[in-house]
DNA sequence: GAGTTTGAAACT
DNA sequence: CAGTTTCAAACTC
């Protein structure tokens, strides 16, 4: 699509030009010979006919004429201009490289949309070519392309700057095209790495497309919107060019992205994002880790900004996508304005924090960020500032960092205490324990006194650490020295070793790598901090399920419990008790809850609920002011006791909320409606339901749905209400919005859609259908691998509703097809799923993209 | 620290 | 797709 686009564009604007002259004198003026002898006297006059021309009259004329739509020329014409530029002329530098492509083309205006296609450009040359049809859009050829880039160089900006504009266009090109890897490259590494972010790049961006596609329509919008919002005059190009590139991030990211791309200078720096993604997206951690060394300043300085600003140490809530079970990644938060001014995204791998600028999380862990576990020691954090902080290079970034650390820190502890008073999510707990001496951690201490090690620590003997076993493998790192593995080969000397085997193991389950859990809660970055240990997803759901038989899904065998997260439908597990969701049948769950409630709540209280629900329902789903926010899952703990069958379907509504994206929800009628169908098929049942469920005891547990903030403190204060009643009503109007209506999009949503990363399920009216008749199909929503599915022509869910004790999910194939992703919104969301590590690491993966 | 248990991953 | 084996973490002692 785009490329056709980038290509009719250019020459569209071609053709105005060659009319503009003409329109900018009446035609009879023109046609008159007095008219043309007196153009061939004197230049000034075809100035007139070019709005480029107007600042240079005396250039205009000719260009005007011969102008050929080749940038070259026209980039030396700009060039003179710049030189004798007026002020309006003096554009930054970067800006003005950056528009040369266009401005060549014609109208600054058409620039703008030149900038847009660039991006779009970029975004499809994702695709996966090298294909210059990036190029072409911008430039006439393709060669022209490096010329560009080359101008750009050339240009006066600082090197920095130039950089800048250079890496971008280099970074985009080679992203799209995997060129230019020497410039990205500062080492053979760096190159690796760097053309691997292009791969990933290729797959994020299929996200872009579709979440553009979401758009429809809109898309281009966007696309020139950011365009022309970063190519303003006091943006650099750089940025523009980046955000455009990064617009799906951007979609995905939203404006967080521009911080972070932008560094101190104002410059963004390709490389240093780069780096981070890569670090971020790097299956082999210790790459990563490298890179995350490596990180530039700007990087760091958008780190830091996101870090310092005015949600200094707010966290970035949990996007959404599920990382490695021993990861986790704190992605931002998807409010708009904290995502805006942080997009950044915190990651923590093993005991290492990673705090990315780049959304995009690792190939293992999307960017979209999952948080599978929590890690909250004070240790853990001074690890991260030694992870993060890269070395030498930035001491912004080390600065920053600590900053963060601190914040963090204060905020887990501050978390901490409010845990014990709540009682912590086993999980926090296990984790502070673990870093203070948990038997589990000791294990690990033990193996690796420090805790610098960014990678996980494993223990392998046979498996030479390139099989899902290892934790490190699978979570994307690099064996560490703390690791007691035996003929490790997960080691950067075996790089392509380990990509190789990672891309075999892709091949069979492109969901291998990806995020276990799919978090879907939104809680505020400020809130899950101080919930933070608390919070564990409630409404995170484990992509698969467990299997546990004989642990109950009370131990840490247990792949749930062990992220936290309450068991779904998808989890064939036996006898389970996970305290953070029972996985129950839902029907028969339903039945014994309306059995109970028949008995139990009185008509007036069902009443009650039921204008509850019912005007809950009615309320778009973006209105559904109170998501549970996920911290109350935190509560769960306390109310272990409460742990019903039910939670598990409220739980899943809340999944589902989170894994929509608000956009999907806002933006297409269908899920309201589809919501509306629902329910009002099921409102009677689940409300009778809820009420009747709703013990005193278990309204806390079913409180747990993924919210915002408001949610959280809602349902604090709920927990703190004596008045049970009350707040079990509310809540369960909540819940039972969220479970009926399912993919209710709760304040959280939004969050998950600032952050493109997160994966987001997409809806459609029969998935809707289904939820709302299965609260089991409202896990099956919850699960990060379903996004990817979701992609595919049958959706995960389907899949799973079919056959949800699946161990091994097949992936599906079309998923990173962008062209359907282009099909809705939602699919946007999903592409967004793709994008996980696994697929996206390695630039052979790119091929994988382009199969669909 | 060794041994056992457990369930996921891998294999057939 | 189901069953089995392999594996390493989690757990127990």
């Amino acid at each position: 699509m785009d490329t056709p686009e980038s290509k009719s564009t250019p020459a569209n604007t071609r053709k105005i030009k060659l009319i503009n002259p003409s329109s900018s004198d009446s035609p009879a003026f023109q046609d008159s010979p007095v008219f043309n002898y007196i153009s061939n006297l004197s230049p000034i006059q075809p100035v007139k006919a070019g709005p480029v021309a107007q600042g240079f009259p005396g250039l205009a004329s000719p260009p005007l004429v011969f102008t050929s739509p080749r940038i070259n020329s026209l980039t030396n014409f700009f060039n003179r201009k710049l030189q004798s530029s007026g002020p309006n002329l003096e554009i930054s530098q970067d800006h003005d490289s950056c528009q040369k492509e266009e401005s060549d083309q014609g109208d600054s205006v058409k620039l703008v949309r030149s900038d847009q296609k660039t991006c779009n450009a970029e975004k499809l040359p994702l695709v996966p070519t090298y294909s210059s049809s990036g190029c072409d859009d911008f430039l006439a050829d393709p060669g022209q392309c490096a010329n560009s880039s080359q101008i750009i160089q050339s240009g006066d900006a600082p090197p920095s700057l130039d950089g800048g504009c250079l890496m971008k266009l280099d970074i985009g090109n080679a992203r799209a095209v995997g060129l230019n890897s020497s410039t990205l490259q500062k080492s053979k590494r760096g190159a690796q790495a760097k053309s691997r972010i292009s791969v990933r790049l290729v797959k994020n961006e299929p996200r872009h497309l579709i979440s553009s596609s979401e758009c429809s329509g809109a898309l281009p919008r966007l696309l020139t919107d950011h365009a022309s919002e970063k190519c303003q005059p006091g943006d650099s190009f750089s940025e523009a060019s980046n955000f455009e590139r990064g617009t799906l991030r951007r979609c995905l990211f939203d404006e967080s992205q521009r911080n972070y791309s932008a560094d101190e200078s104002g410059f963004w720096d390709p490389i240093a994002n780069a780096q981070i993604q890569e670090s971020v997206n790097m299956p082999t951690g210790k790459t990563g880790s490298r890179q995350m060394n490596n990180l530039s300043k700007p990087a760091v300085g958008s780190c830091v900004s996101s870090i310092t600003g005015n949600n200094p140490v707010v966290i970035p809530k949990p996007l959404g996508i599920g990382l490695h079970l021993n990861s986790v990644v704190y992605p931002r938060s998807t409010d708009s304005a904290i995502g805006s001014q942080q997009p950044s995204v915190l990651r923590v791998e093993g005991k290492k924090l990673f705090f990315l600028t780049n959304n995009q999380s690792d190939g293992k862990v999307d960017a979209s960020n999952v948080i599978e576990k929590v890690l909250v020691s004070s240790e853990e954090l001074d690890q991260h500032q030694v992870c993060l902080v890269p070395s030498s290079d930035n001491t912004i970034a080390s600065d920053a960092i600590e900053q963060f650390n601190n914040a963090i820190e204060t905020k887990l502890d501050a978390s901490s205490t409010i845990t014990n008073e709540i009682t912590l999510s086993s999980d926090l707990a296990e984790n502070n324990e673990s870093s203070l001496g948990s038997p589990k951690k000791k294990r690990k201490k033990i193996s690796s006194s420090t805790d610098d090690d960014t990678t996980k620590r494993c223990n392998c003997r046979k498996t030479k650490c390139l099989k899902l076993y290892c934790d490190c493998f699978a979570a994307g790192f690099y064996c560490g020295e703390s690791c007691a593995c035996v003929g490790c080969f997960n080691r950067p000397e075996y790089e392509d070793t380990v990509l190789e085997t990672r891309q075999q193991i892709e091949s069979r389950n492109p969901l291998a790598f990806a995020p276990k859990v799919m978090q879907t809660v939104t809680a505020s970055p400020t809130i899950s901090k101080a919930v933070g240990n608390l919070s564990t997803p409630s409404s995170a759901r484990h992509k698969r399920g467990c299997n546990c038989k004989k642990s109950m899904c009370l131990k840490k065998y247990c792949e749930c419990y062990q992220a936290n997260v309450g068991c779904s439908e998808g989890c064939r597990c036996e006898g389970c008790k996970n305290i953070y969701g029972i996985r129950e049948d839902y029907n028969f769950a339903r039945e014994i809850m309306l059995k109970r409630a028949s008995v139990e709540t009185s008509e007036g209280a069902i009443s009650v609920n039921n204008n509850f629900v019912s005007s809950r329902v009615h309320s778009p789903p973006n209105l559904t002011p109170t998501t549970p926010a996920l911290q109350c899952s935190d509560q769960k703990k306390n109310a272990l006791e409460s742990r019903l069958p039910f939670r598990k379907f409220l739980q899943s509504p809340d999944s589902s909320h989170d894994m929509l994206t608000s956009e999907e929800n806002l933006a297409s009628p269908r899920n309201s409606q589809n919501h509306n169908e629902i329910l009002e098929k099921n409102k009677c049942m689940d409300v009778d339901v809820h009420d009747a469920e709703i013990g005193p005891e278990n309204i806390e547990d079913r409180l747990v749905p993924p919210g915002d903030e408001s949610l959280y403190a809602h349902c604090s204060s709920q927990s703190s209400n004596t008045d049970a009643k009350n707040s079990k009503l509310r809540n369960i109007s909540q819940l039972e919005s969220f479970a009926e209506s399912g993919p209710v999009p709760p304040s959280s949503s939004l969050r998950w859609r600032s952050s493109p990363i997160t994966p987001i399920t997409q809806l459609t009216g029969s998935e809707l259908k289904d939820f709302g008749t299965g609260s089991k199909h409202s896990d099956m929503f919850e699960d990060d691998t379903p996004e990817i599915l979701k992609h595919s022509s049958t959706p995960i869910k389907s899949v799973k509703v079919t056959s949800p004790n699946k161990k091994r999910i097949s992936p599906p194939h079309n998923h990173m097809n962008p062209s359907e992703s282009l099909k809705s919104s939602r699919k946007f969301v999903l592409r967004a799923v793709p994008s996980f590590p696994p697929l996206t690491p390695y630039s052979k993966n790119s091929s994988v993209v382009n199969r669909e």
